[in-house]
DNA sequence: CTTGACTCTCCTCCTGCTGGAGGCTGTATA
DNA sequence: TATACAGCCTCCAGCAGGAGGAGAGTCAAG
């Protein structure tokens, strides 16, 4: 029977550690002296240490190792937590992995522009958004006034209020000069009766969105979308859905350069 | 200006997150009530969430990030952080995949088995140590008594007292039938003149040794090696050193097949 | 008997939040 | 105008796996 300093020297794990060990049941001292609570261990004791520090480096947790300890754990127990083991490390080094491709593509982004990028591509999910919208064939992007004219006029005589900020989407999959598909939506709450041009409906959860949030005028919206393009593809996504823009803080008097404005770009991504 | 709930909608963050947030200094609400409470964001403040989430998204800790957001960031600064980060993860991706050849190794023991394995492998390192010893070449390894008898002799004239338990050094490369370079060793403080056959001094520090407990007598020893070999080569490591055997508990009488005998084998090891 | 090395328990801290209790505040409806 | 009720506030506790330290008691050698 040795006293903890020395089990400490001969396994080589701190005194601190045994003694949370002790306190998790993990490791009792095979002998405690009721008067002093000096803890007694014994040699043998060692290898049921170096059986805990051999699980601890494969990955599991100290409260799994007590459970594969106990006494009654079966061969299949055993195997089925290794597999289980075998799966979470494989996903934790795919996570780094691509961590480490996102590293990298700010780096090469740092070194191209030789400034500190000014966007900030993020991937998010969206919930199911129900939505008043109005769909439409509009010149150019800058021209789907109407088309919100046309949404807010049903609106406003219905008087319901919108729940959210309000967005379109851009249904073309490729790049136009002119007629461009755009559909303009406002998310509401409760019951609405859909009108002629009026659509009134959800619009389904997306797991996975790149999100960029550009700030000024739409004059310069060109840059934020390449931004978008570029970080996907660097990244192993692709695009799987109309893009999203929600103006967060909208123009003032329909002024498309006003620098105030913020508005947010998404796009639908798998990888 | 939006209070904390609409921000967190906009931002898809939650309440609790922006409060805390607030707390490291990292993301301030642009006004808070000075009777109330309430913060109060701008529609900007999305964006430097965003920037926060994306270096998140990289691996940056909070405190990290904060630094990274302070004005007067040089684009150096930025760029030896992501350097930094790219090696921080490198090594995680390393051990990760270490990790995962122990359990994938572990997980083929269970199957040739077919049972759940008796000995533990695990890595530790060794401080220097200061040793008496005594090396000749005897028959067998149980024949290694007449050393200790030596090593003992001198000692006990001497008087001094053994630190920690004593061990012996095997320094044949390979396996052999009979007459075995042996090193007993006893650790030990202070300063001891050397003797005719009594070496006085300091083996260095080794920091990588494979690590195995053996219980009972040393007719079975043979498996204990036969494990620890076979894992050192399935763990991709190469043995760089002779073997020690740490008598952790010794035998009785010198009775070779004590069965409560405990012996830590150790091998030092290098990838 | 003293000294110094060990050991004990109990407390706090680390990260990045999450959950809950108890108490205000703001807005919509009756 | 009264009253819900949702939303907001602060403070406290907890997760994992210990690390570090305070203050007090114990053990063995000289």
């Amino acid at each position: 029977m040795i006293r903890i300093g020395d089990f400490s020297k001969l396994s080589r794990v701190p005194v601190k550690t045994l003694r949370y060990y002790d306190e998790l049941n993990l490791l009792k001292p095979s002998h405690v002296d009721d008067f002093t609570g000096y803890r007694y261990y014994a040699y043998e004791q060692v290898s049921r240490l170096n059986r805990i520090l051999a699980l601890k480096d494969l990955g599991f947790s100290l409260e799994e190792i007590r459970d594969l300890l106990k006494d009654g754990v079966t061969l299949e127990k055993m195997k089925g937590m290794l597999i289980l083991r075998q799966g979470d490390i494989r996903q934790k080094v795919a996570e780094e992995s691509e961590r480490l491709r996102r590293v990298e593509a700010r780096l090469r982004l740092i070194e191209q522009e030789d400034a500190v990028p000014g966007y900030d591509v993020v991937i998010k999910s969206a919930e199911p958004i129900k939505v008043a919208s109005v769909r439409g064939v509009v010149p150019r992007p800058a021209d789907q006034g109407m088309l919100w004219g046309e949404l807010e006029a049903y609106l406003g005589q219905k008087n319901v209020r919108a729940v959210g900020a309000c967005f379109s989407l851009y249904h073309d999959d490729e790049y136009k000069e002119r007629d461009w598909d755009i559909e303009v939506c406002e998310p509401l709450e409760g019951e609405l009766p859909a009108a002629q041009r009026v659509k009134i409906y959800t619009l389904p959860a997306i797991p996975r969105l790149a999100c960029l949030v550009h700030h000024g005028g739409f004059s310069s919206i060109g840059h934020a979308y390449e931004t978008l393009m570029k970080w996907i593809g660097e990244n192993g996504y692709h695009i799987i859905g109309p893009a999203r823009e929600f103006y967060l803080k909208e123009a003032k008097n329909g002024d498309q350069d006003d620098p105030n404005t913020v508005t947010e770009i998404q796009l639908p991504v798998e990888k």
